[in-house]
DNA sequence: CCTCCTCGTGGAATCGATTACACGGAGGAT
DNA sequence: ATCCTCCGTGTAATCGATTCCACGAGGAGG
């Protein structure tokens, strides 16, 4: 492969030459210019991006950990993160940790050594010592959708909370009142503010969250469906069943057709995460949906803010109600919605969402 | 951040012998490593993984082009190529092409500029001139799923022929004759040889494959959409369509339920590429499932082949049919098939899966 | 006791870029 | 005519590792 020596010799300049000819520098003359570019074309020359990070210390990379690249919801992440990254001016290495934060650590790691401009994580657990060393040591550094309490590091992630309400609201409206609800593992700040908002919610309506309806997933199909197996064994078990995400809610559908049981006639069920599929399962799924695309966004631009020395900014972005069939039948449109049915503390949050098909 | 430099003072000795205690050379004595190791420690030194590369000539990275990371087919590639890759001591960086030559094009040059070791490639089209000068001028590399005829390197993909074939036998036995195709690009081998293989399996009992019933798709959800309205518009209808893809699958559902028709009872569906979500779409849908993860482990070990100067084996792995409702209730299990259903010259190949709920 | 290995170590070249600094020549000002 | 400035260019240092080569010390063999 041809280097800036061998380009260097076909123009017969210096590689300095050929260096600030091929970076825009003002001084060099047309006629140099040209010699270069032509060299460059008939030796098919590109630039080593190595040798130029180690001279310039910067990458123009960002690494991107993920929970799970299985997901949906953050493959949706990462694609507008490329997306985003790219026109900047930056490449994106994904690393996935698949909930694990041995993997977690590993790609942190690599994508360190490798020398990365920034860093964007959602951290699995509370953070390998590695990472936390990083963001000390003052690694331009964001963290997305989940984040660990008491690092000083931006974070950028939807808040449910409004949406949760609004979730409570229409199942209540619907007549449900057995409510329970599928987490994610504690060490997530996910794992714990979606139950902390389902809860609170559900107190404005007086209703109660036993410890029984409240199910220890790991943001995995397969707990989804184990937990829900506990729901469905209980004396009593929930009318609704809502999974802290798509995967669990993909596993809990698993475990009540296993049962011969339909949703939402036996049981119903809500999720956190919306995807495009949850618009064809049987049935449809009631989901609160994130603004994945401007998340991805939101973070890169902090991002490069922070590589730039700059502060970058918190970002929380709303997420809403998207409501489908899998909780019951809502009221058919433009029926009146029954008043007194919302307490007076906790007015619904403006219009969430109503959509069939698409 | 501290080099090598920095350790060497602190263990007092040289870089030099700083770089053999840590890559395990021999000639070192048991005292420096000791303190070369001590050094270390205190320092928090991580080699800089850029200078080295530099200097070593690899980067002990793998690229990986695929067409569309919102495919679940595709992000279940990634992530078992980044498994296995992982477990050679390789890492990944994934670049999304979004079936966008242009895209792909971008992200072959940035990887290569990178210096990656070797490239895996699932072409959108025919090759930029940039990927065919890199397979000409020597960079290991290999194709999976895709691939681009007439270029010398190894191609990892499954064979799905013999599952076409087990799909045709399973919709002529549900006594289905209109079969219609929903095609990938013909850019594309898979857009290409799914058709030929359906149209080879329908000659073998007669049936036509009229030009009314081939719709031309890209691969995406928008086309399976457009082009199931184009056959729901036909004064004859199919009465099933098989998508190339599962996005277009997703999309042709869309179509079907916009226009109030039911999957089965009105028209039937089926898809290359099973993926979790078809268990739980209203109603399961058939599919031909892929050995995903058989492929991305294969294609790696190809590639490191490539990369050690040996061959690298070509691999086709069969699909194999998975029958689910979304083309009509099957025989109940137990029940004898009708005999002479199949025709004497294509037998069904062993035993097609029946799966309902996993 | 001298010579020759072997072993551990350090010095320095090297990979391919960027960039500070030096230098020569042209052109303008005095 | 002389001096200064500015422009285009080249030389060489540098980034952080790896690795060839040389060197000194110590042990073995003659």
């Amino acid at each position: 492969m041809a280097s800036i020596k061998d380009v260097a010799a076909e123009a017969g300049v210096s590689v300095a030459t050929v260096s600030r000819a091929l970076n825009g520098h003002p001084s060099v003359s047309p006629a140099a210019r040209a010699r270069v570019l032509a060299a460059v074309d008939t030796l098919g020359y590109r630039p080593n991006a190595v040798a130029r990070s180690l001279r310039t210390d910067q990458t123009r990379t960002l690494g991107l950990v993920i929970s799970d690249v299985m997901n949906p919801y953050f493959t949706e992440l990462a694609r507008s993160v490329e997306e985003e990254a790219r026109a900047l001016g930056y490449s994106v290495i994904i690393g996935n940790a698949d909930e694990r934060p041995d993997l977690q650590d590993h790609h942190v790691t690599t994508l360190l050594d490798r020398r990365i401009d920034g860093l964007l994580v959602s951290p699995t657990d509370g953070g390998s010592p590695r990472m936390l060393d990083a963001a000390r040591a003052g690694t331009p550094m964001v963290f997305v959708d989940r984040w660990i309490p008491g690092v000083d590091v931006p974070v950028v992630r939807s808040d449910g909370r409004a949406a949760v309400r609004d979730l409570v609201a229409h199942l209540h409206g619907l007549g449900h009142r057995r409510l329970a609800i599928i987490a994610g593992p504690a060490a997530t700040t996910t794992g714990r503010e979606r139950v902390d908002a389902f809860r609170e919610a559900l107190a404005a309506y007086g209703l109660p969250l036993p410890d029984a309806y409240i199910g220890q997933g790991d943001f995995q199909a397969g707990s989804g469906r184990r937990v829900t197996e506990g729901f469905l064994d209980l004396p009593e078990p929930p009318e609704v069943v809502f999974a802290a995400d798509n995967l669990m809610a993909l596993g809990a559908l698993d475990a009540v057709r296993a049962r011969g049981l339909r949703v939402p006639e036996d049981i119903g069920l809500a999720a956190f995460d919306d995807i495009p599929w949850f618009v064809h399962t049987d049935p449809p799924v009631t989901a609160i949906a994130q603004p994945t695309r401007d998340l991805g966004r939101a973070a890169v631009r902090a991002l490069v803010e922070r590589i730039a020395g700059r502060a970058g900014e918190s970002v929380a972005l709303p997420a809403r109600l998207v409501v489908r069939r899998s909780c019951g039948e809502p009221p058919p449109a433009g029926s009146a919605e029954q008043p007194g049915e919302h307490p007076a503390e906790h007015p619904p949050s403006p219009s969430p969402v109503r959509r069939s098909t698409p």
